[in-house]
DNA sequence: ATTATACGAAACCATTTGGTTTCGTGTCAA
DNA sequence: TTGACACGAAACCAAATGGTTTCGTATAAT
């Protein structure tokens, strides 16, 4: 079985605020595309090419119902961005320290702070 | 004081695998553009260029020193992703909830975990 | 004083990206 | 069966992106 060779991974997906703004309105529902792109102040094919990029990168999944076809967020993808973020929390936070602040009210940053020489390498 | 028009977001910064690297890279210590440059097949100047779209999204500060220009990461600015990400955890989470509990049958309860209600805008 | 180093600016180039319009096809409705 | 609707494919286009090379200038070293 070979490789995908996904052309679009999960950063470039998010890169564009269009595909951002897709997956907060498919965190609803699932919807068709049209009217998903009655949503957008571009044609019908410009949101379904976004849809495709989107849907590359695993961000959403699509289901034919009759003449329609649907999508859905799949937000699974999104682990290796929170992954790769984790890198780097232990940075902000050695800033934020300094400065005598707390962004609490998440367990990840809890933890960083109990073992804050706990490293990942963050791309791949 | 008009508003810098910045052209670059944290997004898309973060988009290009190189640049990922370079954040990686300068995670370690704060470094000149030539020493930086030596780790990339490109030339200096496109380090450089990369280099300058980290600093426009505030992901790198420099400073000059002598006839070096150094850069060193400045972490905060992903914390925008942090909590564009975290919009995003109880979708996965309730997905990961459904398969360790094997309720994927009953298609009516699939339905109401997949599609919980918004709670908060994610951009901006 | 001269030469070497570190760097950015600028011009340039190929490819990618984000959009358009047009057209063909499958599906539903009258 | 005849439209109307939903959609993707394809061709096309302008602008952005990611790279190059060349050159100028400031700083450091000899």
């Amino acid at each position: 079985m070979a490789i995908p060779a996904q052309k679009y991974d999960v950063f470039q997906a998010i890169a564009d605020p269009t595909r951002r703004h897709l997956l907060q309105l498919l965190g609803d529902q699932e919807m068709p595309v049209t009217a998903i792109s009655s949503h957008f102040p571009m044609s019908r094919t410009a949101v379904s090419k976004h849809l495709r990029i989107l849907a590359e990168a695993g961000l959403v999944k699509e289901r034919k119902v009759g003449r329609e076809t649907r999508y859905r967020l799949e937000a699974e993808p999104l682990l290796e961005l929170k992954r790769w973020l984790s890198f780097y929390e232990r940075y902000w936070e050695n800033k934020l320290n300094v400065l005598k602040r707390f962004v609490e009210q998440d367990d990840d940053t809890t933890e960083l702070i109990f073992n804050p020489l706990k490293v990942v390498d963050p791309d791949k």
